[in-house]
DNA sequence: CCAATAGTTCGACGCCCATCTAATTAGACG
DNA sequence: CGTCTAATTAGATGGGCGTCGAACTATTGG
């Protein structure tokens, strides 16, 4: 019903950016109005308005009627409180999240960084997405079991040539422990958390 | 309280009329987001969407906080539903109008015709503002006295010169009316109506 | 105090679109 | 059918703005 998916709401949003089409919106809300009228009352000439009426008629948002050789435009107010309504509640506001961030965030840095089979290309500058590559990287250990070092580096080669610089930031970020050449996944909740996000 | 006059209210649409910066207001609906991640999620580069966020900023519809070197921004949905509320009913529609047409269409057509001295300059060439004009010229005559035609020509030549044109026309028109070399003011509702308003 | 990271400011570029003039279509009316 | 008026279409132009790279600022941490 009164869902309105992004592209719906951005073009009504860009046709009433305009000041001349919102000035038109105004004056047809009071009652229908001519070309020549509202070309008089906003200091347009015809052509523009007629140009104006056409963008808001393909919305839906004005009727016409003809009379004679005039034609008499009248705003369809129904359609513009419907289109409306949808931004007012929270829910209308998130729906456009959904279109947005099907992917998350989280995937979208990743899709950066990783190929199609899997390999890490290279390593994020930034401080955020190289805690996610990490994290990412961390999928391929299981908690709970013990791996030597040559073990380690196996498994992150599948990923990326550089075991050793990749190792010591898992155990960096805490990912990752090590203990007399031993290694282990460390529990979620002992991971550094990414720096500013408590 | 909720009057968005139009200069507001157009700002607002113009924020909205992105697709960027409405995408923006819906991630930043659902939860505080960095100008990092926007970016990601957008395919935009940072300086793009702290331009936009600027924007955003300045209509006060989004608040930002400092965490470290990063910035959480989210959106302040009061700000939001305040403003487009006044979009919703016909009297915020209409207030539009009020603004625009301070000056009606008949006033702003005289305003083209009618110098400062109240001299008509030019006949418009449009029928329907051919006979605002002679309304107006109408006014200069007071209904149920009668004139000779030689009084009737030296109140129109007040006006413009060519008395004679316009002496017809106001005939044609059913504004004025005579007989045997008298003339008189109709009342208004004999007068023929402007041709293609009932 | 230097390095590293997140964000902002600045200047430039390119595209979209609002507007205009000129030409065309379409009713109305004799 | 030809004229007149209202409106639309077409084509051209100019300005605004969305975007980017480069340089700069600010905050944190060794």
């Amino acid at each position: 019903m009164s869902d309105a998916d992004l592209a719906t709401l951005l073009a009504f949003f860009k046709a009433m950016s305009n000041e001349s089409r919102l000035r038109m919106v105004g004056l047809m809300a009071e009652r229908e109005r001519s070309v020549q009228e509202l070309a008089e009352l906003l200091d347009l000439k015809e052509p523009t308005v007629s140009h104006h009426l056409a963008s808001l008629k393909a919305l839906g948002l004005v009727s016409a009627r003809a009379e004679g050789v005039t034609r008499w435009h009248a705003l369809r107010l129904e359609a513009l409180t419907t289109l409306n309504r949808s931004m007012l509640d929270q829910k209308g506001v998130e729906k456009l999240t959904r279109e947005v961030s099907a992917t998350s965030w989280e995937d979208k840095v990743l899709e950066g960084f990783v190929d199609a089979g899997g390999r890490l290309t290279t390593m994020p500058a930034s401080r955020r997405k190289r805690w996610i590559v990490l994290k990412w990287l961390t999928e391929n250990f299981e908690e709970g079991r013990r791996y030597r070092e040559h073990e380690v580096n196996e498994i992150i080669q599948r990923r990326h040539p550089d075991c050793a610089t990749l190792r010591r930031e898992l155990i960096g970020y805490g990912m990752m422990a090590r203990d007399a050449g031993v290694y282990w996944r460390c529990p979620e909740d002992q991971w550094r958390t990414t720096p500013e996000r408590a």
